[in-house]
DNA sequence: GAGCATCGGGG
DNA sequence: GTGTACGATGCTC
């Protein structure tokens, strides 16, 4: 009678059906068709925590809310024995008929006297469903039931009976990445409301396409011409229906492609029901753009790489080009896109080569999805969340997402999330931080480097860090931990902490894990064992984290602590030994080897992990041949990392050394990049300052293109609502007169010339001047100079040296 | 040193 | 929609 499917959960949602929750989970089965599987068995509840003696209950069940002709009531109540911050607590379960009822209820008795706390009213329904039915997105569930007939694009089978089954899960799901190109004239202004998409790439396994609506000569096949704008988003529609990806991928494609297409889908009155359900594509607008589609995993691969990844890059710069270069191995195809519209209006011939752009662009971000594919998976697996919204997330809140997991299983309460005055409270304490050893400014050849391996888990985990353990009665007055200002914390050391067993477990499951990497590695495994590894240093800053439920500022402070503690006999231990520390920073020291031996460095090393409690261990994490550091002193603690390591393969790692930003010149930009290159790959100080003083020189002879000292700046409001009149904002009332249309949003270009007083008044259009109109002396001393000060500053050379047109001879100074 | 403005990704 | 969310840095006073 009863069917059986198993299938690979990717999305889920729920709708309100006959005044019931239905939850709906899309996925593939595992004979790889797609199915969407309908749950109607689960009902909505929270926690309250009455205190003791009264008559909570009594008081619950009379509880009546009319909301929008709607009546919240309680349909159920059930006595529970769970666990809270430490301790045993006697709860109640209150179930209550519909996901939306839970709020209004709870708004009723939030204030009640006879209740501790009301709790778990904030957790979303669909994460609820999840975490209480055992289901982990793309691990294999089972379910039985029968295929009903809703209407869907994929068959819809209703359950009875739904759990997770073995460990396997969807390893390679099938994903098509998309890319769209739009008509933009005016530079980088991006205005949907005005200029139609002209392209849409697509590449998938096996599969590649091109649609424009205008037509040229061409031999390549995957180029697909239509009529016009409304047909290519037809198009786009049906080429994502019969594809049937399970996972839709584009860089920046929740803040730019999709809201892109969504808004000329708008003005064509095109219905965007790509949804497996027919539901519309969602764009929501808040702080940040997110778009969905219901079934469909949508990832932005920017805002994956950028969150999770993009601080382990050596890149600075989280653009397709430079994440491509790095993480697969390939750049973007050079075009100048300026030309793109031109061709669109006038050579249309010229088109060609901005198909294979946009196919390329489309390509590379399938490569960085393939090559991304096992850590978000791993990371789905561990946290339990789908995956677009895990490549939203930022780590603290992949953390909760985790403890919200475990906490079931270790029948813990959550704590609620912070409401505005509590979270303002929060957000007013600080905490120091990891200790960081100022760098003493030079150049040096030879850095070893060591760090703690996971250091701050390990502490959490070594000294029971948690808030349910903090300040317990049973261990008053004994050890505390090495917070300074007179502060006296400790930890309970007979009640292992909800925290600490999470963590260490985290710990453990990575070292076994690693074992079998050792012995067989596989991508997969590989990819898990960096997940954890990642999760578990989250912890540290989720417990300081305003907006976490187990938010503990005692106990972040106690970390970050101890944290400074065990660096301390790492830098004071090398001293003592002879060598040389140039650097230090939270859990890593850099030092030079100060005429002792390699294998002395080693030496101590052991000695230092032999005297470490618990999981902690100092790591060797390898040598660098130069490495050049700058003083930045910020305030009276610690230092500004900053710092250019040249790796034994000659790759450049660049730290601190910001400003590759939009709003300074090219030529800043290249003369800085070009300067830590000869500095460190060719050693060679004293034809940086050559190259730097030639550059001057071109400068003030006018010889640099204008191309190279154009400075672009985003105007970000109303032409009249700003009060600072800068430059950019002087150009573009100019540009305003002039009939130009510019808004929040525009990028405004500008030069900076001769003429005029204020910044604002030598300020003008690229285009109303020439090449030698130019401010030299402005580009030499606010772009070109600030960019590489700091470097030659390390190297003994003042501002003045750099300006000087003599030669000098300060330069060779090692240490 | 605080508070405000801007960038970033995308064409 | 089961109170949902940018984070870092530079400039100006």
């Amino acid at each position: 009678m009863a069917d059986k499917v198993t299938f690979y959960p990717l999305d889920v949602t729920y709708k309100i059906e006959k005044n019931k929750a239905v939850v709906y989970l899309f996925g593939r089965t595992t004979d790889n068709k797609q199915i969407c599987v309908v749950d109607e068995n689960f009902e909505p509840y929270f926690y309250v925590i009455p205190k003791k003696g009264n008559g909570v209950e009594e008081k619950l069940k009379k509880i009546k809310v009319d909301k929008d002709n709607e009546i919240a009531e309680v349909a159920r109540i059930e006595k529970v024995q769970k666990r809270f911050l430490g301790r045993d607590v006697d709860a109640l379960k209150v179930i209550v008929k519909l996901p939306r009822d839970v709020p209004v209820i709870r708004e009723v008795i939030k204030d009640w006297e006879i209740l501790e706390s009301v709790n778990e009213y904030d957790i979303r329904y669909k994460k609820r469903y999840l975490i209480d039915k055992g289901i982990t997105p793309l691990m294999g569930v089972e379910a039985s039931g029968e295929f009903v007939k809703y209407r869907s694009r994929v068959p819809v089978f209703k359950a009875d009976r739904i759990e997770q089954k073995g460990e396997t899960s969807l390893d390679e799901p099938r994903v098509l990445a998309f890319d769209i190109e739009t008509y933009a004239l005016n530079g980088k202004n991006i205005e949907p409301e005005k200029n139609p998409i002209l392209m849409v790439s697509f590449y998938g396994e096996r599969f590649k396409k091109v649609v424009t609506w205008k037509r040229f000569k061409t031999e390549l096949e995957y180029v697909e011409f239509v009529k016009s704008e409304a047909e290519l988003i037809e198009r786009f529609k049906e080429i994502i229906n019969e594809y049937k990806p399970d996972i839709i991928t584009g860089y920046f494609s929740d803040g730019f492609d999709i809201p892109y297409i969504r808004t000329r889908a708008d003005k064509y009155k095109i219905k965007m029901d790509v949804g497996l359900d027919f539901s519309e594509l969602r764009v929501r607008k808040g702080r940040t753009t997110s778009s969905d589609i219901t079934g469909v995993n949508h990832l932005d691969m920017f805002k994956f790489i950028k969150k999770i990844v993009g601080p382990t890059l050596d890149t600075s710069q989280m653009n397709l080009n430079s994440v491509a270069a790095e993480l697969i191995g390939e750049k973007k195809i050079e075009v100048d896109l300026d030309d793109l519209s031109e061709a669109w209006d006038k050579n249309h011939q010229a088109l060609e080569k901005f198909c294979k752009y946009n196919l390329h662009d489309s390509f590379l971000t399938y490569k960085l999805a393939e090559k991304m594919m096992p850590n978000i998976i791993e990371m789905v697996k561990i946290v339990g969340m789908i995956i677009p919204e895990l490549a939203r997330m930022g780590y603290s809140q992949l953390v909760e997402s985790y403890i919200l997991k475990q906490a079931m299983r270790f029948n813990e309460i959550a704590p609620e999330l912070p409401h505005h005055s509590e979270l303002r409270k929060r957000q007013m304490h600080s905490y120091k931080g990891g200790f960081v050893y100022e760098p003493r400014p030079g150049l040096y050849k030879g850095v070893m480097v060591f760090d703690y391996r996971s250091l701050y888990p390990t502490i959490i985990g070594s000294h029971n860090i948690d808030p349910g353990t903090f300040g317990c009665e049973c261990c008053r007055g004994k050890k505390t931990a090495p917070v300074d200002e007179g502060r006296k914390y400790w930890f309970c050391t007979k009640k292992k902490g909800f925290l600490p067993s999470l963590i260490e477990d985290l710990i453990t499951r990575r070292m076994r894990i690693k074992e079998i990497v050792k012995k067989k590695g596989s991508a997969l495994m590989e990819a898990r064992s960096q997940s954890l590894k990642l999760l578990a240093n989250a912890f540290y800053g989720y417990l300081g984290f305003p907006m976490a439920r187990w938010y503990s500022i005692e106990s972040a402070r106690s970390t970050a602590a101890y944290g400074r503690f065990y660096i301390h006999k790492v830098i004071d231990g090398a001293e003592k030994e002879g060598f040389k520390v140039v650097y230090s920073d939270t859990d890593s020291v850099f030092l030079t080897l100060g005429g002792k031996d390699k294998k002395d460095v080693f030496k101590f090393q052991e000695k230092i992990n032999s005297e470490l409690p618990g999981l902690m261990e100092l790591e060797y994490e390898g040598f660098y041949p130069s490495g050049l550091f700058v003083s930045a002193k910020i305030g009276k603690f610690g230092a500004k990392k900053k710092y250019a390591l040249l790796s034994e393969d000659g790759n450049l790692k660049i730290r601190g050394f910001e400003m590759v930003r939009r709003n300074w010149s090219s030529i800043a930009k290249d003369v800085q990049e070009k300067v830590l290159g000869i500095i460190l790959k060719e050693n060679n100080p004293e034809k940086a300052l050559k190259f730097v003083k030639k550059i001057i020189s071109d400068l003030r002879e006018n010889k640099i293109g204008l191309k190279e000292v154009v400075i672009h700046t985003r105007l970000q409001k109303e032409l009249g609502a700003y009060d600072a009149v800068g430059p950019h904002v002087a150009i573009a009332e100019k540009m305003k007169k002039k009939g130009i249309d510019v808004g929040p949003g525009s990028t405004i270009q500008f030069i900076i010339t001769k003429e005029g007083k204020r910044i604002r008044d030598k300020a003008r259009l690229p285009s109303e001047i020439k090449q030698k109109d130019y401010d030299s002396e402005y580009y030499i001393n606010n772009q070109v100079v600030p960019a590489v000060e700091k470097i030659f500053e390390v190297l003994g050379h003042s501002k003045e040296d750099l300006l000087e047109s003599k030669q000098q001879n300060k330069l060779n100074k090692f240490f």
